[in-house]
DNA sequence: AGAAAGCCATGACAGATGTCATGTCGGCTG
DNA sequence: CAGCCGACATGACATCTGTCATGGCTTTCT
């Protein structure tokens, strides 16, 4: 019997995951968990065998939960469930030490599978994905270009970036203007879009 | 028994959510569909009691399938469920003759409950949403502000706007400037997704 | 040690944007 | 009918942005 974890902040999604994975002999559903916190929390009373967790929780992201579990729990292979797969999430799970990575529009027999494939030391990512994450290839950004353009996907002017990330508004403008050269865009605005579509920032 | 059609892009919740459904003793999932158009034609072959649709699907959204099913359809109760529950969807859910409209977070014997509800002709909205969405008040945006901000959304430059919305960039920039106005935001990217937020574009 | 790359900053300039005053036109309403 | 309002437009102005040149400072790799 393989004992799952399941986390997501969606009540009505985990409830329904829950029950079709209680279909299959072989897997169990023993705890649930709604946050990132709760997750870490649940798994490390209940210590599962699979932790099935959804990418965005309103706390920890799935990718946090993950690296922590990995080092805390090592018995636990994790797998991220996704609505939105991009493909820098996927590279930072991976790197996080996630055993499989699926986006929510596979059919439904495949997470059972999956959850069996992790559970046996095996990993699956989604093909598309993964596809998608190699043509995407390394983000181009530098860490302070993708600081400075995480804080302009809010649309906040320029002056305020440069004060919430404590630098001038000049360098701002550089690490805007050069981002925007990098992603082949019109303007900070686009970049930023860009950059969240791949998951980058 | 209570035949039900399930129209989300998202198979493995389509499955999940089938599976939950089927638990229950008078339900039964005649129908799946993973586009609005899917559920469409499903619907008109498969006649089923309660339509449970998705928001956010590729093509037609949900709001448009409800209002197209209340029409052709009027024996069959549309109920929506979505993952963001915004003020504005909900208005147009329910002026589209939507019956129960629920946020993906309530827990999971509450959608079993709440497609017993719409079928005896009874409706139901999550409370919380139901609050919001009184207390949001009504769009002080214009159609055509809608419009232009729409398009904003994007980042595109007033030009692009303006072509796309065939109007002269001196246009564009006034309702955009009347849209800040009266969101009380400080630029056009804030009133954009302040206005996205309320669920009014 | 020297080169390369990232990080931070300044200043200048063109072009884009936000704001305001002002005007036309058509439809609705009292 | 007169008045109001929304849609559409123009021009002018101040400000904000995007870009470029330039320079200093630190870390890393060779």
């Amino acid at each position: 019997m393989i004992r799952i974890l399941l986390a997501d902040d969606e009540h009505l999604i985990r409830g329904a995951m829950a029950a079709l994975l209680s279909l299959e002999e072989d897997l169990e559903v023993v705890a649930h968990a709604a946050t990132g916190a709760e997750a870490l929390a649940m798994a490390r009373s209940f210590r599962p065998d699979v932790a099935v967790i959804d990418l965005q929780m309103p706390d920890l992201d799935g990718v946090s939960v993950a690296q922590t579990l990995a080092l805390e729990l090592p018995s636990c292979s994790t797998m991220i469930v996704t609505s939105h797969g991009r493909p820098g999430h996927l590279k930072r799970a991976l790197a996080a030490g996630v055993r499989g990575f699926l986006p929510k529009t596979v059919s439904s027999d495949v997470l059972a599978t999956v959850v069996r494939t992790v559970h046996k030391g095996g990993r699956y990512v989604d093909p598309a994905l993964a596809a998608e994450a190699i043509s995407a290839g390394d983000s181009p950004l530098t860490p302070r270009e993708a600081d400075v353009l995480e804080l302009a996907l809010e649309g906040a002017p320029v002056d305020e970036i440069a004060r919430r990330a404590s630098l001038s508004p000049g360098t701002v403008r550089n690490y805007l203007s050069s981002a925007v050269g990098k992603t082949g865009t019109s303007n900070r605005h686009e970049a930023a879009r860009w950059a969240r579509a791949k998951g980058w920032i």
